[in-house]
Parts: C-alpha cells; sequence; structure tokens
DNA sequence: CTAGGGTTAG
C-alpha cells in the first residue's frame, strides 16, 4: 500500500517539473524508463531516510546524478536549470551551491540563481560573499542580482556597501529603473540616511507609486509624523501600501486615534483592504483595546478565509492577548493550519511565544509554564522570544529552581544572551533572592540598555541596599544612558530604603528638569514615602496637596503606614478619614487603621474598626505564601 | 514599498 501512494504522489506531482525550455532533459524525463526509476528510487528514499525527504529534493537529486553520469554538466542550460531546481523547488542551497562550484562555464544567469536564492532565504552574508567573488571575476551584475544585493544591504544596515554600489551603477552607466532606483531608495531609508534618500528621491525622473510610498515610510521612521501625514494627503493616487504604510506608522508614533480615523476613512473611500490591512488593523485595536470591534474584524477575516494567513493569525491572537481574553487566543492557538510550508514555521514560532508572553502579561504565570511545558513535550522550536518570557514567569513565581535551568539551557545551546533576556534574568535572580548571580550577568553583558540598567538597579533596590542603587544610578549617567520613568522608580525606592531623603528629592527633581518626565503616581507615593518615613509628616502633606495628588488613595495608603510607623495616631485617623472617603470597600485601609491602634494599645479603636469593617462587608483576602521544597509547592495561609 | 512574538515598576 505504501508503494501505491507514493507513485501516486510523484506521478502526480510530475507534470509540474517538466523542464519546457530544456529539450534534452524533457526527453528523459518524458521517458517512461525515467519515471519508473524515479519511482523506485523515491521509494528507496522514502524508507531509508527520515521524514520530510521531499520528492522534490529526490528529483533535483536523481537529475544531477543522470547531468554527471551522461557527462551533460557541460551544457549551461542544463547546469541553470538544475540549479534553479535545487534552489526553488527542493529548497536545497547547500547542494546548489555545491553544484555551483562543479559548473566551469558560469554565466549571468548562474550567478542571479544563486545569489537570488540566498537572498531568498536572507543569507545575506552569501549574498555580499558571491557578489564580491563576481565582481572579482569581472562578470557584470544585471537588474536582479543587483536588486538582490541592495535588499541584502538594506536589511543588514550596510550603508558603505550600498553606498559603494549605488557609485559603481552610476560610473558603470547601468540602466536605472524605476525598480532599481526605489531599491536604493529604500536601503537608504532603512539604513537611517534620510538625506541621501531625498538627494536621489528629487533627481529621479519617473517616480512611481512605491517611491511615494517609500517616502511617506522614511518620514514614519523618522519620526516627522506630520510631513508623512502632508505627503500622504497630497497624493492623487494612493494604493493599499499608501494607507498601510500611514496607518501603521502613525500606530508605531503614538497617534493611534488618527491611524484609526484613518481606517474608517479607508473603508469609506480607500482601496480594498489586503492582507497586510488586516493585520495593521487588527494591531491598532490591540493598542486602543477596541475588543469589540477586533471581533468584527475577526468576522471578517473568517469570512474572507483569510485566518490561515501567519501574520493576521498571530495578530489576532496578539489582540486577544492585550484584550486579557485568554480563552480566545488559546482558541486561535489550536486553529493552526495543518499545511506547514517554510514561511509557517516561523509563524507558528511566533504564536506559540505570543500566547506565553500573553500569559505573563496577564499574571497567569502557571499557565505560561504549563505551555512551555507542553512546548518543550511537542518539540515546538522554543526561541529567545519564549524563554525571556519563561524567565520573567519564573521571576515571579519565584521558581528559582527552573529558572536556573533555562539560563543553563541558554549556554548550553550557545544562545548569545541579549539585553532582554539579560533583564529578565537578572530580574529573575533578584527575586528568587540570588543577588550575586544577578550582578555576575550584569557585569558579562556587553551592550548596555535602560531597561538592563532599570533591573540592576532595582535589584539592589529590592535588597534593600539602596546605597549601591544609587551609586549604580549615578554610574549610569556618567555612562550617558537616558534613565526612564522605570528607572527612577527604582531610585526612590532605593533611596527610601537607605533613608535618602534628601537625594531622593534631588532626584525627583532631576527627573522632571533635566529628563523631562512627568511624574506617575508610583513616583508620588515613593516621595510620599520618603517624607513620611524620615518623620516629616507634615512635609509629606504638604508635598500631597502642592502636587494636586490627594485624589490617589495609594497616597494616603502609604502616609498611614508611616503615621504608624512615627506613632502619629491623631495624624493617621485624619488620613484615614480621608482614605475611607475614597476607598469605602478596600479592606486595606481598615487593616492600616486598625493595626496603628493596636500599636498604640488603644485595643477598642482598633476594635471598633473592626466591627465597622463587618458593618459594611468588608472582607480581607488571606494572605497566601509558598514555598518549594523537593517539586512540591507548600502553600501558607495567614 | 506596507503586517506578527520578549525585558525593568516594593
Amino acid at each position: 500500500m505504501k508503494r501505491t501512494c507514493l507513485s501516486i504522489r510523484c506521478f502526480d506531482t510530475k507534470p509540474t517539473l517538466l523542464p519546457s525550455p530544456v529539450p534534452a532533459i524533457t526527453d528523459i524525463i518524458n521517458t517512461t524508463k525515467f519515471e519508473l526509476y524515479h519511482c523506485q528510487q523515491s521509494y528507496r528514499h522514502h524508507q531509508s531516510l527520515s521524514f520530510g525527504y521531499s520528492h522534490h529534493k529526490t528529483i533535483a537529486d536523481l537529475l544531477h546524478a543522470y547531468v554527471i553520469k551522461n557527462g551533460s554538466l557541460q551544457s549551461l542550460g542544463i547546469c541553470n536549470y538544475l540549479l534553479n531546481l535545487y534552489v526553488r523547488k527542493s529548497q536545497n542551497l547547500y547542494h546548489a551551491h555545491k553544484l555551483f562550484d562543479e559548473i566551469l562555464a558560469r554565466d549571468i544567469r548562474t550567478w542571479t540563481i544563486l545569489i537570488s536564492g540566498f537572498a531568498h532565504y536572507e543569507n545575506y552574508k552569501m549574498v555580499l560573499h558571491l557578489f564580491r567573488k563576481m565582481q572579482r571575476e569581472g562578470v557584470y551584475p544585471n537588474q536582479f542580482t543587483l536588486s538582490s544585493v541592495l535588499k541584502c544591504c538594506s536589511t543588514l544596515c550596510e550603508l558603505r556597501n550600498g553606498k559603494a554600489i549605488h557609485g559603481w551603477i552610476l560610473t558603470n552607466e547601468i540602466g536605472l529603473d524605476v525598480v532599481l532606483e526605489n531599491s536604493i531608495l529604500d536601503l537608504y531609508v532603512k539604513c537611517g540616511a534620510l538625506d541621501y534618500a531625498q538627494r536621489l528621491f528629487k533627481s529621479m525622473e519617473w517616480k512611481d507609486t512605491v517611491s511615494w510610498n517609500i517616502m511617506i515610510s522614511a518620514y514614519l521612521h523618522m519620526g516627522h509624523v506630520q510631513r508623512a501625514l502632508d505627503l500622504f494627503l497630497s497624493l492623487n493616487f494612493k494604493d493599499v501600501t499608501s494607507w498601510n504604510t500611514i496607518m501603521d506608522g502613525l500606530m508605531k508614533n503614538g497617534f493611534e486615534r488618527t491611524a484609526l480615523e484613518l481606517l474608517y476613512k479607508m473603508l469609506e473611500i480607500g482601496p480594498m483592504f489586503n492582507a497586510f490591512t488586516f493585520s495593521i488593523a487588527l494591531n491598532l485595536v490591540s493598542c486602543l483595546s477596541l475588543l469589540e470591534l477586533g471581533k468584527q474584524i475577526h468576522g471578517q477575516v473568517l469570512r474572507l478565509v483569510l485566518h490561515n494567513n501567519g501574520f493576521i493569525r498571530n495578530s489576532l491572537l496578539g489582540m486577544y492577548c492585550k484584550c486579557g481574553k485568554m480563552e480566545e487566543a488559546s482558541m486561535t492557538l489550536r486553529t493552526i493550519p495543518l499545511k506547514i510550508s517554510c514561511d509557517d514555521s516561523l509563524a507558528e514560532i511566533v504564536s506559540w511565544s505570543s500566547m506565553v508572553s500573553g500569559y505573563v502579561r496577564n499574571g497567569k504565570y502557571e499557565s505560561a509554564l504549563q505551555t512551555f511545558r507542553f512546548m518543550v513535550n511537542e518539540q515546538v522550536v522554543v526561541d529567545k522570544f519564549t524563554l525571556t518570557s519563561i524567565v520573567s514567569a519564573c521571576a515571579n513565581k519565584g521558581i528559582l529552581e527552573l529558572g536556573r535551568q533555562v539560563h543553563a539551557h541558554i549556554q548550553k545551546i550557545g544562545h548569545k544572551l541579549d539585553s532582554h533576556l539579560c533583564s529578565s534574568l537578572i530580574d529573575m535572580y533578584a527575586k528568587c533572592g540570588s543577588l550575586n548571580d544577578a550582578q555576575r550577568i550584569f557585569k558579562q553583558n556587553i551592550d548596555m540598555n535602560v531597561v538592563l540598567w532599570t533591573s540592576m538597579i532595582s535589584a539592589f533596590a529590592f535588597h534593600g541596599q539602596g546605597q549601591e542603587a544609587v551609586q549604580l544610578f549615578e554610574c549610569m549617567m556618567n555612562e550617558r544612558i537616558k534613565p526612564n520613568e522605570i528607572t527612577f522608580i527604582g531610585v526612590l525606592i532605593a533611596c527610601n530604603h537607605a533613608g535618602l531623603l534628601e537625594e531622593g528629592c534631588k532626584y525627583f527633581e532631576l527627573m522632571q528638569k533635566v529628563y523631562g518626565i512627568k511624574p506617575g503616581f508610583e513616583h508620588y507615593t515613593c516621595m510620599v514615602d520618603l517624607y513620611g518615613r524620615s518623620g516629616r509628616l507634615n512635609e509629606a502633606k504638604e508635598f500631597i496637596h502642592e502636587n494636586g495628588i490627594s485624589h490617589l488613595s495609594a497616597v494616603w495608603k502609604s502616609f498611614l503606614s508611616c503615621c504608624r510607623l512615627h506613632k502619629n495616631v491623631e495624624m493617621g485617623k485624619w488620613v484615614s478619614e480621608r482614605l475611607l472617603k475614597l476607598e469605602q470597600s478596600d479592606a486595606g485601609s481598615y487593616i492600616l487603621l486598625s493595626n496603628m491602634y493596636s500599636t498604640d494599645h488603644r485595643w477598642e479603636e482598633a476594635a471598633n474598626v473592626r466591627s465597622l469593617m463587618r458593618q459594611r462587608r468588608v472582607n480581607k483576602l488571606p494572605g497566601l505564601s509558598w514555598i518549594q521544597l523537593k517539586n512540591q509547592v507548600h502553600n501558607f495561609f495567614f
């Protein structure tokens, strides 16, 4: 039975592979003899080799063997055909490269097939290597090779190489068509050379819609939103890409509402949506948390049978994750189509890592870890994206062992720790109590960014080592790394722990005056805490009024615990009245007040607060803690 | 030319 299936498959697929331009090969393949030979061979191949060995590959290999046997390697036409077969059908670039070396008389087509093949599989180093070799051998590149090489330079941000090629084209007077000029334009944009792009754009005789679209995306990449919008609006003819580009760019620059307006406008007067539009629309929906609109788009996606598109599926998944609908997200994940091609496998990896990060984002660490275990069992590729989320889950669950295992695993497979993974690991070791390990990772990392420094500063703050945290913060500013709002939260907490009132005030001012960061309620709470803990209750009160933050209950809670710390019961009473007005049903406020009375041995008043809680039916959730001993988690209630 | 996944916040 197996044999029949295989033969049918081979015969079925054969016609698509008929190499019509090369008569010699066509003759061979058309003979029954070859067909039989091929089927027998492929049957043997299927038995001896692991599954996944495609019939295309078999055909290319057999043809290769046949060609060598018959001495047809001299025929360039056959060689190029065979090379193309390796590149396009069997996707075996290794064999293609080997064959390429065997071909003695290579023409420009031979080079083009191989170079565009490597470009297609994003092996850009090889593309550049082959291009240089080609130039050394004195072969003149054509438009196809040039556009492959230019795409490669733009992906690698190789501005120097790109400029050299542009110069070479100009001096050798190669015919520049719009397509090639657009590639160069895009190269300059991707490398961030806006001035070069503008100069080229002005000098271009013919500009098509693609050229204009590239300029729109150029302005958006540089953050010149208004210029991009003006350019977009001034276009007489806007294609789908123009609309897609402007909406995506507006969203990424923080103008989500404008992007949404344009989406509605596009529906009314613009061109038909394509797959890109749906993906962008779904991302827009997640940014704005418009779940209902998202569901409508989901319906439309199903109606148009676009749900098998990897990008769209992942945008859907991301939308549900960001809206907190994990059930729906997991449903989307479960509908991965069976057909898995080269592009789909990446999409699948992205789907899984989105799912894991979604669980972590929504605080469902246990589900994240479960998904991870499932992935390992089912041999789904776990890459650095998934690992980063998993380490973060370990950090928040305090599971040092798994965290260490993941760290060891990363070292074993030789992954370089990038900054995201490092920050996650630092955070994990710090939260699991191993400050030394956190420090070791921080020191071994070479490319430093804000998040990395912030993680380490917070790690010190977390361990009560305020002085070290502040020192590190000073180092960071010396290195001219710009702190963000989260960095300042860490620094202010550190000042709190070390009782550094003056420094805290200094940094709070620095944040606003030098770095232009508007304080959020976390910063205000830290400051109130800082004043309060130092015993300056009146200054804390003044601070609250000066900054107009008396409506924030977190601020008053922090203030109240300071009153308890300094046994200022009268002030505490006054504060708790305000607090209870703000939040009638929050157990925490009652508990704080009652605790303050008990600290001062005013048992009766403490009991009154408790009975007030009962009257108002406010329940305190019991505290829960746990410890992991020998693979078993033990829970404690308070 | 345009679309998808990760880190820091007692």
